[in-house]
RNA sequence: GCCACUUUAGCUCAGCGGUAGAGCGAUGCUUUCGUAAAGCAUAGGUCCAGGGUUCAAAUCCCUGAAGUGGCUCCA
C-alpha cells in the first residue's frame, strides 16, 4: 500500500491508494479546505486524482506558508478560469469553436473560432463576465474522465470540433513509444459538473477542484492570432482575461496596470513634450521637440565623451546610398520587405514608361544584380549568394537609391579610401547614424519602434588578435552607461550559431574564436547571462543587451557584433608585417541601440522624473509675488551664465500655483525667492521628490552645487542647503 | 500585414439622429501672496478624411487614414 511522503520528509501510510483530497484531511482538515491540487513526484494532479504509488506529494494551496501567492497555483487557478470563460463564451456565441486556452504570467487566453457572421465585440465581455459569474456562483466540480484516442476521436468528430481533433491527435502523437516524455494512452477530458450533463473541454488538466475556487475572473481584452501561429492557418480571437483568487487581488492588478500605463513614455512624452509623432510626417517617425532634443544631445555628448576616451573617431555619413552599395553589402534585394521602396532616378522612370515598361519588369530591372558582382562575390565566397534569376547583364538594370537601413556599408567605403597598415588598426569609425526601417504598421510603438532611427553606431575594423579587446571595450562602453543611468534591470544575451544550420559564412575556426571572444567578454561582466544558440547573425555571433520596462515589456538595446563578412564582401583590407594584405573584421556595436527607443525606455525608467544633467528644464525660479520678480531673473541669469538651464515663472498665480505647475512638469531643483531671500542674496530650495521647502542657500553655492552636479552626471539630486 | 477597439478644443474626456459641451491648459483683468491649483472673464472646433442613408448626421452605414491592445515579423 502506499505511503506517501511530505516535503517535511514525514511519511503517512495508507491502507488504501489515497487521492490528494485523503492525504490533505489526513495532514488536516483546515489544509483539506484550501488545497486546490497536489504535487506527486514534482507533477501537478488533480485533487480527486489517486495516487496508487510510493511518491513524494505536496499539497497545492494558493498562498504559500509565508502568504505570498504560489505561482503553480495561480496557473492552475488561471487555467481552470480559462474553461470557465470558454463556457461562458460558448453559452454567448453558440457556434464558436475552441481550440487553445492556456494560462499567463498576467492571466490567460483562449483562441477561439467565431463563426464569420458572428464575430465577438467588447460590447459582449458583460454578458460573457455575468454568465462566468454565474458559473463561479453554482460552485460546480471540474471532473475528470478519460476514454481511449479512438472512443475520444469520435466523440470530438461527432461534435465536428477540428481544431479539437487536432488537439487530440497532436497529444497522441506527443505520446506514442517512439516520442519523448510520460506515455498517456488515453485522452482525458473535464466536465464542469457531471460529465454528459454538463459543459466539458478536451484538456490535459489538472484543474482546481471545483469553478467556486475561481474567486474572480475578468474578460481583458481581444486580439487576433493564427492557428499554430501559421500566418497562412486559420484566423483565430483570442480572448485575454485574468483570474485571481480574490476580488482585492483582481483589484490590485488592475490598479498596478493603470500605473504602469501613467509611467508609458508615450503619456509622459506628450506631458512633457518630449517627442511628437505627426500623421501627415508619417507613421514610426519621430519628431523630437526642444525638450526631448536636449535629453538626445545630452545623450549623444555622454557617450561621445565616452568614444573619445577609447579612441573612437567620428565620421558623418548621408542617409541614402546608391542601390549597388547594398546589393554589394547584402541588403538589398534579400531584405527588401524590411526597407522602404528603392528611390529611383526620374529620367529612368521616364524612359522606361516611355517604353512601355510594365511594372514587373521594372521591379526586375530594380532588384537585379549585375553579372560582374555575382561573379565576384561568389568567386570570394565560393557560395552562391546570389540567385541566378537575380543576375542581368548590366545595361538592363535600373539605378537607384535606397534609404540605409544599416550605417555599414557606408562605413565600410570610409575604411576602404585610405590604405591602412596593421599599425593603425584597429580603426573604429562612430557616427550618429540615421537608419530608416519598414516596419510592419501593426509593430510601431511610441519610441521604441519605429521606422526611422538613430543608432549610436560605431564599426571597428580590427585584426583577429584585436577582437577580444575590442569586444570588452564595447562592453565596458555599456557598463558605464547603464551604470550612469542606474538601469539595472537587465540581462545579457550571447547568440551564438546553430549547430544544425548552415546558414552562416566564415569558417568554422573564426567562428570558434568569436563565440569564445563573447562568451568570455559575457562573463568579465559580472552579470549573468544565456547562451542562446541559433541567435547569432548570419555573419557572427553577437551579444545583446535585453532591458526590462516598467510594463515588464523587454527591449533589446545594445548590441555587439562580430562580422567576417563585411570585409570580404567589400574586399576590405590592412597590410600586415609581412607586407601582405590580410582581412580585418568588423565588430558592429550599438550601446543605446537607437537613441528613439533608447529615449522611450529612458522615460519609463526614470518616469520623466531625469536626473539634472538629462532635465530639459534644470532648475524653474518661482518669485513670491511681482515685487521679488526682478531678483528672480537676476538669479536665472546667473544660472544660465553657468550654463544650466532656467526658467523663471512671473506669472501672477500664487506660489502654490506655481509650485503645482513645475512638480507636474518634474523640474529637479525650484528656487522659491521673496523679498527675504532678495535682500541676503540667496534662495529658497525646493528638491524633486520632497515635499517640503528644504531651506535657503546663498546663491553662489547653489549655481556652484548644480553645476558639479551636472558636470559630473550624478543619477540623484544631490544639491542641498548648508 | 492580420483581428478587435478608438479618433469631438492644446490635453483628458462627455454628448450617440434635432443650436457643439466640461475640467485642465492658454490669454486678459483683479489679487501682491512664503512651499502640491486664488477669483472673474475671454478666446479656442473641417466633431480624423471621403462617400452614402435621412427633412435633419459628431451621432446610423460604407471606404480610407492614424492611434491602442494583441498576433506574425524584427538583418
Amino acid at each position: 500500500m502506499p505511503t506517501i511522503t511530505l516535503p517535511d520528509g514525514k511519511t503517512l501510510p495508507f491502507d488504501a491508494p489515497p487521492t490528494g483530497l485523503d492525504v490533505a484531511m489526513k495532514i488536516g482538515p483546515r489544509l483539506a479546505k484550501d488545497a486546490l491540487a497536489v504535487k506527486v513526484d514534482g507533477e501537478m494532479r488533480d485533487l480527486a486524482a489517486v495516487i496508487d504509488r510510493d511518491a513524494k506529494v505536496d499539497i497545492i494551496t494558493y498562498k504559500k506558508r509565508d502568504g505570498s501567492v504560489n505561482d503553480d497555483a495561480l496557473l492552475l487557478l488561471r487555467h481552470s478560469a480559462a474553461h470557465i470563460m470558454a463556457e461562458a463564451i460558448q453559452r454567448v456565441v453558440p457556434n464558436a469553436q475552441l481550440v487553445y486556452g492556456p494560462p499567463l504570467a498576467t492571466g490567460f487566453y483562449y483562441d477561439i473560432k467565431f463563426p464569420d457572421d458572428r464575430p465577438l465585440s467588447t460590447t459582449d465581455f458583460a454578458n460573457i463576465e455575468a454568465e462566468m459569474k454565474r458559473i463561479v456562483a453554482e460552485d460546480r466540480k471540474f471532473t475528470r474522465y478519460e476514454c481511449s484516442p479512438s472512443d475520444g476521436l469520435n466523440k470530438l468528430s461527432a461534435e465536428g470540433s477540428k481544431y479539437k481533433i487536432d488537439n487530440a491527435q497532436r497529444a497522441i502523437a506527443a505520446s506514442s513509444p517512439s516520442a519523448p516524455g510520460p506515455q498517456t494512452s488515453t485522452l482525458s477530458f473535464y466536465a464542469t459538473g457531471a460529465p454528459g450533463q454538463a459543459w466539458e473541454d478536451l484538456c490535459r488538466g489538472p484543474h482546481v477542484p471545483s469553478t467556486g475556487r475561481v474567486g474572480a475572473i475578468k474578460v481583458m481584452s481581444l486580439a487576433s492570432s493564427f492557428w499554430h501561429g501559421d500566418e497562412n492557418s486559420d484566423r483565430l480571437t483570442r480572448v485575454y482575461g485574468t483570474a485571481f483568487a480574490t476580488q482585492a487581488e483582481l483589484d490590485e492588478f488592475l490598479k498596478q496596470k493603470e500605473e504602469a500605463s501613467a509611467r508609458d513614455h508615450r503619456v509622459i512624452g506628450a506631458k512633457l513634450r518630449l517627442f511628437h509623432i505627426d500623421e501627415t510626417v508619417g507613421q514610426g517617425l519621430i519628431l523630437w521637440t526642444p525638450a526631448g532634443s536636449i535629453i538626445r544631445k545630452e545623450l549623444q555628448n555622454f557617450i561621445g565623451d565616452e568614444l573619445r576616451k577609447q579612441g573612437y573617431t567620428e565620421v558623418f555619413t548621408p542617409h541614402i546610398g546608391r542601390l549597388e552599395l547594398y546589393k554589394t553589402s547584402g541588403h538589398f534585394p534579400y531584405y527588401k520587405d524590411s526597407q522602404f521602396a528603392p528611390i529611383i532616378e526620374r529620367d529612368a522612370i521616364e524612359q522606361l514608361s516611355a517604353q512601355g515598361c510594365s511594372c514587373a519588369e521594372m521591379f526586375n530591372r530594380v532588384e537585379g544584380v549585375s553579372a560582374k558582382l555575382a561573379q565576384g562575390i561568389n568567386e570570394r565566397t565560393g557560395k552562391e549568394t546570389i540567385t541566378k534569376d537575380r543576375v542581368r547583364p548590366d545595361s538592363e538594370l535600373i539605378a537607384g537609391f535606397m534609404l540605409k537601413p544599416m550605417n555599414c556599408p557606408h562605413h565600410a567605403k570610409i575604411f576602404d579610401s585610405a590604405p591602412h597598415s596593421y599599425r593603425d588598426m584597429p580603426v573604429r569609425l562612430a557616427e550618429f547614424g540615421t537608419v530608416y526601417r519598414w516596419e510592419q504598421s501593426g509593430e510601431l510603438n511610441g519610441m521604441t519602434r519605429v521606422r526611422g532611427f538613430t543608432q549610436d553606431d560605431a564599426h571597428l575594423f580590427c585584426t583577429e588578435d584585436q577582437i577580444p579587446a575590442e569586444i570588452q571595450g564595447c562592453l565596458s562602453l555599456v557598463k558605464v552607461i547603464f551604470n550612469v543611468l542606474g538601469m539595472k534591470d537587465y540581462r545579457v544575451r550571447v547568440g551564438l550559431r546553430d549547430p544544425s544550420a548552415d546558414k552562416y559564412t566564415g569558417t568554422k575556426e573564426n567562428w570558434d574564436k568569436a563565440e569564445a571572444a563573447c562568451r568570455d567578454a559575457a562573463k568579465s561582466l559580472g552579470v549573468p547571462f544565456s547562451e542562446e544558440p541559433g541567435e547569432a547573425a548570419f555573419y557572427g555571433p553577437k551579444i545583446d543587451f535585453v532591458v526590462k520596462d516598467v510594463i515588464g515589456r523587454e527591449w533589446q538595446l545594445g548590441t555587439v557584433q562580430v562580422d567576417y563578412n563585411m570585409a570580404i564582401r567589400f574586399d576590405l583590407s590592412y597590410i600586415g608585417p609581412d607586407n601582405k594584405p590580410h582581412r580585418p573584421v568588423v565588430i558592429h556595436r550599438a550601446p543605446f541601440g537607437s537613441m528613439e527607443r533608447f529615449c522611450g525606455v529612458l522615460i519609463e525608467h526614470f518616469a520623466g522624473a531625469f536626473p539634472t544633467w538629462l532635465s530639459p528644464e534644470q532648475v524653474r525660479v518661482l518669485p513670491i509675488s511681482e515685487k521679488t520678480n526682478d531678483y528672480a531673473l537676476r538669479v536665472a541669469e546667473a544660472l544660465r551664465a553657468s550654463g544650466v538651464r532656467v526658467t523663471v515663472d512671473d506669472g501672477n498665480d500664487r506660489v502654490q500655483g506655481k509650485i503645482k505647475a513645475a512638480i507636474d512638469f518634474k523640474i529637479p531643483y525650484l528656487l522659491i525667492v521673496g523679498p527675504r531671500d532678495a535682500e541676503q542674496g540667496q534662495v529658497s530650495l525646493r528638491i524633486r521628490g520632497t515635499d517640503k521647502d528644504a531651506g535657503a542657500m546663498a546663491l553662489d553655492g547653489f549655481v556652484n552645487a548644480i553645476k558639479g552636479e551636472i558636470a559630473e552626471r550624478k543619477a540623484e539630486l544631490t544639491v542641498k542647503p548648508g
